[in-house]
RNA sequence: GCCCGGGUGGUGGAAUGGUAGACACGGGGGACUUAAAAUCCCUUGCGAAAGCGUGCGGGUUCGAAUCCCGCCCUGGGCACCA
């Protein structure tokens, strides 16, 4: 027999399960250490070896901080509502709910096999009455209450203030005040309706229903909103403090998109028969200072004033392009925009510049967007590229204002600082000086003030599906919306079959007849949460899972919170993090938790490559070929060519899909190797951070690797059915030299898990199997013992067997980590390398502490270095104590 | 276009101003075996050598894969954001 990985991760997986090894509980005696990945949404392919990339170095961080006496908590759960299993109900008839608890039953046992110290008592499920009941009271806190600016903080409802005049108007102008305030609001919001799926699109799902020959177009439907942008500024503020990757800080603070500037007015010039004249346009800008040189202005298409100040004769042609841009989406629109086709129309109306008085056009085009700013802009040309780019298309006047461009205005804009020129009041003036003061005259003019714009725009919180959380909410029949009382969560998702959403768009709840009416009258609202509303508290929910009387005890967070380390794909540095963490802090407001941030420490794993392999020269979806089908020239060759064309193929490495066929499936890797093995060669492929390849052959390396762990421990024999012997160890840590190697060992690993450069720590046990057995000395118990717990994060298993051989009778998992002996860490001498002109000439052992004088002259006197010097004479002699020795001449 | 990462042997990678290529894969050779697999051992950046080598060109430094400037290539994110 030889390692029989089978039977011994059998054995303890079904051993930690039976004694509960990682359970965890709150104990305040004991320092917390709440180590989370991001939970995956059980699709039906399963898991792929991309999933484990992640939970493998939270287990390893799990398994290690337990054993430094750290009460880890370390929970996984399932992201379970979501479209897809919509579809494949549309498609196979399984209702969504039987559908996802097949999905989830495949994925625990997959990730079971793997062997993670989950502590599985604690998992939750989104789709779960018992979950999404909270996600539901949750959302009627956030419904239930309203910024206020004053303390910078969300409030209960109840403790807003009626003025006078409100009250005095009654009860349905009372509840609109508050309405109008609420965090959770209903708002027509342009959105992407595919009338062939009857579905509204998320903008990413747009493209790829377009090549499929839908017709997308954007069109307002009544939604929740959630004001996220209420939140914008301590969303960036309290950045400040996480330990996160810069470039994810980065993007967030993108994403929110803060820029300080004015606001401005332009008034409507009332001339030609524009029934718009007296009403003004608002713009933003953040370069008041450019305002003598706005030569026109631009409005989103769906401007609410373009119908308004239209002219009659523009009427036509303005409805037209309305209408276009209407119909096409967002996302499509821009690229067009980007790409440089500058497209508008004229409205026939003018409104007057404020600094110059003088007449300006008023256009609308795409590249104006009503979701930022104002939704119009005063154009600059001479100072902003797509202005420029607009007005050389349309042939409107382009004047300069800010002096220094390397090139003519009129042929390029110049978009950076400078003195202001032609600005009459401003004319001399460095650019930010100016903002300051145009912003000034402004004000006092009341034509403009100082405005803080942000680029995030409040967050559209409703779906028209089925599988999502209803929202506890009824439309009574006098208009008014209330909540459902608490004692009455969940609002469970009735049975149906149907899941297509009306013609007009209702929801496919609308359709759940004697559901949806109440005896009073009343209607529930049938729009369903997104799936982002599950994940955006599920690490709260993991510290107390089974809590029927809240989602979470107080003393629960207070113990639990913050999550140390949350490990994940970068694909959710933007919107899950920050839904996440705005969640966190309307909760943090309303005193249910007591830290303003939920993820102290976030690190995103990178993603594992598979090999796809394409036509040459037709690297793309749908054209590559399965890998049955291709083969590499000769063994080890990197030349791969088509078996039956013999034809040559390119190799490319993509992000793994089953769509691109190159997806592995880890029950493959595992029954061939390993759940050990499997996770080993997970972490050494490389850093966690970066992307890696897959590459099947890789896998047997760290294999063979836990082969030789096992035979340090037990003789095994050839021959069938004899059994491996445990080998005789003497006791102790053995001599000298073992000891400095163990010690190293310790000291190396340790280090390199703290700064999870987990493929180090491995290739430092590997250095550490490889030489013990290269001594000639016998392993002694005590060294094999402690390099088990070493190991014990990395390959769990191997490690508990090799401990229990040794005698042992419990699990290792809560053993205190080796701590390695400095003393040992420090040979008696220390190999020095010499440089002459920096070139490496020799390398020399000087014993530990020799005074710099005694080690220059060591190193002048030994024949290669003299030989090398070749008579000539030292200028300058640089000493790296304990490194190097570099002799200038 | 903008932002953020990368670029080191045949391959994944190591080295955070001090010996470039740890560890592993793959290749070559050998031992064991009737044979193969498995296992073990040797070898493996290029070059006959002097030397040359971390995408390219410059710079700083006694010393640069590492820091600075310019360029090229590549991955990811965002995109007419006023």
């Amino acid at each position: 027999m030889t390692y029989d990985f089978r039977a011994i991760e059998a054995r303890w997986q079904r051993f930690w399960d039976e004694h509960q090894t990682f359970r965890a509980e709150v104990d305040p005696e004991r320092p917390k250490y709440y180590v989370l990945d991001m939970f995956p949404y059980p699709s039906g392919d399963g898991l792929h070896v991309g999933h484990p990339e992640g939970y493998t170095a939270t287990d390893i961080v799990a398994r290690y901080k337990r054993m430094r006496g750290f009460n880890v908590l370390h929970p996984m759960g399932w992201d379970a509502f979501g479209l897809p299993a919509e579809r494949y109900a549309m498609k196979h008839g399984v209702h969504p709910a039987v559908r996802t608890a097949e999905c989830i039953r495949n994925f625990k046992r997959q990730l079971k096999t793997l062997g993670f110290s989950y502590d599985w008592a604690r998992e939750v499920d989104t789709t779960d009455p018992n979950y999404y009941k909270w996600t539901q009271w949750i959302f009627l806190q956030i419904w239930g209450a309203w910024y206020d600016p004053e303390q910078g903080k969300a409030r209960p409802i109840g403790e807003l203030e009626i003025p006078a005049e409100v009250s005095a108007k009654g009860a349905a102008a009372v509840r609109r005040y508050r309405d109008e305030r609420r965090l959770a609001y209903l708002h027509d919001a342009p959105v992407n309706w595919c009338p062939a799926l009857r579905v509204v699109l998320a903008n990413e799902e747009v493209a790829e229903q377009v090549e499929l020959g839908h017709e997308v177009v954007r069109r307002p439907m009544r939604q929740w909103m959630m004001r996220i942008t209420t939140y914008a500024e301590r969303l960036i503020t309290d950045l400040e403090g996480l330990e996160w990757p810069a470039s994810v800080l980065d993007m967030q603070k993108h994403w929110i998109g803060r820029s300080e500037g004015a606001e401005v007015e332009f008034p409507i010039e009332g001339a030609d028969g524009i029934k718009g004249a007296g009403a003004a346009i608002n713009v933003f800008t953040t370069r008041p200072d450019t305002l003598f040189g706005a030569t026109y202005m631009v409005l989103a298409p769906e401007h609410p004033l373009v119908a308004r100040i239209c002219s009659d004769q523009q009427r036509t042609v303005v409805q037209a392009y309305v209408d276009a841009a209407a119909r096409r989406s967002e996302r499509e629109r821009q690229a067009e925009a980007a790409e440089g086709q500058k497209t508008g129309v004229f409205t026939g109306a003018y409104a007057k510049n404020p600094a110059t008085g003088g007449r300006v056009p008023v256009w609308i085009s795409d590249y104006v967007l009503m979701g930022y700013g104002t939704g119009a802009i005063m154009a600059v040309p001479g100072h902003d590229e797509r202005d420029h780019a607009f007005a050389q298309a349309m042939d409107l006047p382009i004047v300069e204002v800010v002096s220094g461009a390397a090139r003519p205005i009129a042929e390029a804009a110049h978009t950076e600082a400078g003195l202001a020129i032609n600005s009459d009041f401003l004319d001399g003036l460095a650019t930010p000086q100016a903002k300051q003061r145009m912003i000034d005259w402004l004000e006092e003019r009341g034509l403009g003030r100082r405005r803080v714009t942000y680029k995030l725009r409040d967050w559209l919180f409703s779906r028209q599906r089925y599988w999502g959380e209803p929202f506890p909410l009824l439309h009574r029949p006098d208009g008014a919306v209330v909540a459902v009382p608490e004692d009455q969560l969940p609002v469970t998702l009735p049975p149906l079959d149907d899941f297509q959403p009306s013609e007009s768009g209702e929801p496919p709840l609308s359709k759940a007849v004697g559901w949806r009416e109440l005896p009073d009258g009343s209607l529930r609202e049938t729009n369903t949460m997104p799936q982002w509303a599950g994940s955006c508290w599920y690490y709260l929910r993991f510290m107390d899972p089974s809590n029927a009387a809240a989602p979470f005890s107080k003393a629960a967070a207070d113990y639990w919170l913050p999550v140390d380390l949350y490990i994940g794909g970068a694909e959710h540095a933007v919107l899950h993090l920050l839904y996440a963490r705005f969640w966190h802090k309307v909760l943090f407001d309303l005193g249910h938790v007591g830290t303003r941030e939920p993820f102290q420490r976030l690190v995103n794993q990178g993603m594992v490559l598979g090999a796809t392999y394409y036509p040459r020269g037709r690297a793309g979806i749908q054209q590559n070929f399965p890998l049955d089908e291709v083969e590499p020239v000769a063994p080890g060759s990197d030349q791969w060519i088509h078996k039956l064309t013999r034809e040559p193929v390119e190799v490319k490495w993509d992000k793994m899909s089953k769509s691109r066929g190159n997806v592995v499936n880890p029950d493959d890797v595992i029954s061939q190797y390993g759940a050990d093995t499997m996770r080993l060669y997970e972490m050494f492929m490389g850093p966690l951070e970066h992307s890696a390849p897959w590459q099947t052959e890789g896998v047997a390396g760290c294999h063979r690797f836990l082969q030789r762990v096992y035979r340090l421990a037990f003789e095994t024999s050839d021959d069938e059915g004899v059994p491996d012997r445990l080998r005789e160890l003497p006791a102790g840590e053995g001599s000298d030299r073992q000891r400095r190697l163990l010690h190293r060992t310790i000291h190396a690993v340790s280090e390199r898990i703290d700064r999870l450069a987990f493929n180090t720590a491995i290739s430092a046990m590997m250095v550490f199997v490889r030489d013990i057995v290269a001594e000639g000395e016998p392993l002694h118990r005590d060294t094999l013992a402690q390099f088990c717990l070493l190991l014990s994060p990395f390959a769990p298993h191997l490690a508990e067997e090799l401990w229990s051989a040794l005698g042992q009778r419990t699990s290792l998992a809560h053993e205190l980590w080796p701590a390695a002996d400095e003393a040992l860490l420090v040979d008696p001498t220390f190999p020095l390398v010499v440089q002459i002109q920096g070139k490496r000439r020799a390398e020399l052992a000087i014993p530990q502490g020799a005074s710099e004088e005694d080690v220059k002259a060591t190193a002048l006197a030994h024949p290669d270095v003299q030989r090398h010097l070749d008579g000539k004479t030292p200028r300058r002699v640089i000493y790296v104590p304990g490194k190097l020795l570099n002799i200038v001449v």
